[in-house]
DNA sequence: TATGAATCATGACGTCTGTCATAGTCAAGG
DNA sequence: CCTTGACTATGACAGACGTCATGATTCATA
């Protein structure tokens, strides 16, 4: 239910998903809206962006885990590719749960704003110690994840609005060797490419 | 009438927004609607965000004008200032439009998703000519544009959810020595900053 | 001054929204 | 057997939505 309900959020942002296209989505009894979620929207709202969050922090970790190579670029790009792979199955239809919130409801709810900035600060954190663990100095780590994440959600509605992938190439392009250049600070970053 | 259209989809996303709404905050007749926006909510969202891609780009030629330093790095910080001084003043309840309009309906309408399409191209181009201007090269003018608007947005979503501005400091902090690298790819990319 | 177009005003329409009240089912435990 | 609690079903509510029909108004031009 609470996926079902960030699936549709990702698609239509959330003043544009009612509930009980929710609950017709997840194959839910409509009956249980009340009793699962007394808090009515905004809990299960939030429910599903703190769940997104988790999702975001965990692939994150994930693709770290897998990774072949100790290049920050390379988990760059292994999180781009998750991405890529994403919005191609979807045919360019969806985005991030969290941007639609942040753009829909930021200003009208403290706590789906609270919500959206808890599932941020827990996707930046294991970025920023993955980062560390590639080589990144402890004080480039924070402003770095922020910008991997900045222009990640950025590409990804580049990508959504253009019906193709070349956002993510670009951002892969540009920002691999600045982050590799920065796990390795005491050589000039990447002179001859 | 179109101006506060975009202004209340900054805050509230295209379906959290209502046309009624629109008028009351134009003070403007009710009437008008269907004689000057025949084509209904679609034309009306749909102009709002025609104009406020035309505000962007026009923001990044004046940026460009008004430029001392002839760095690429310090046009980006010229147009990361601007929104600086727009989320200050509006006490992060606002984001940009058209992520708001990309989050919300692009799944939805294809003359919605197609005039956010056409706004970002808006954008872009002359941020990619700016670019070449101050050194860059041509091949890497776009792939840079892009990024840029894209850790732009992302930046203005993140320090909007946050309620500071240290996306942004990110941003210009480790962004610009790569734009600046770019413009000169002789030399090694900013040494000592 | 008369005429026709442009603009504005307003009420109504059908539909959808989130929420709630009420009644129902059903398994577990006394 | 009967009660208790968790869960489900359904209808109704008041309000907001986008849209349209119908008039009233304004106003330049003939």
């Amino acid at each position: 239910m609470v996926r079902s309900a960030a699936q549709l959020i990702r698609r239509q942002g959330v003043s544009g998903t009612g509930m009980r296209e929710i609950v017709a989505e997840a194959n839910a009894p409509r009956g249980s809206l009340q009793h699962y979620f007394p808090g009515g929207k905004e809990e299960l709202v939030s429910d599903a962006l703190l769940w997104a969050g988790g999702m975001e922090a965990g692939r994150v970790k994930r693709c770290l885990r897998e990774l072949e190579s100790r290049a920050p670029s390379a988990l760059l790009a292994a999180i781009v590719d998750n991405w890529r792979r994403d919005l191609t199955n979807e045919q360019f239809s969806v985005g991030c749960p969290l941007v639609a919130a942040a753009a829909d409801t930021a200003a009208t709810s403290t706590q789906l704003r609270d919500a959206v900035r808890q599932a941020f600060d827990g996707w930046q954190e294991p970025l920023a110690e993955s980062l560390v663990d590639l080589g990144v100095s402890v004080e480039r780590s924070d402003n770095l994840a922020i910008v991997i994440i900045a222009a990640l959600e950025g590409a990804i509605i580049l990508a959504r609005i253009r019906g193709d992938l070349t956002p993510f190439d670009a951002l892969v392009l540009e920002l691999g060797p600045l982050l590799d250049a920065a796990a390795r600070p005491t050589r000039r970053p990447t002179p001859g490419r």
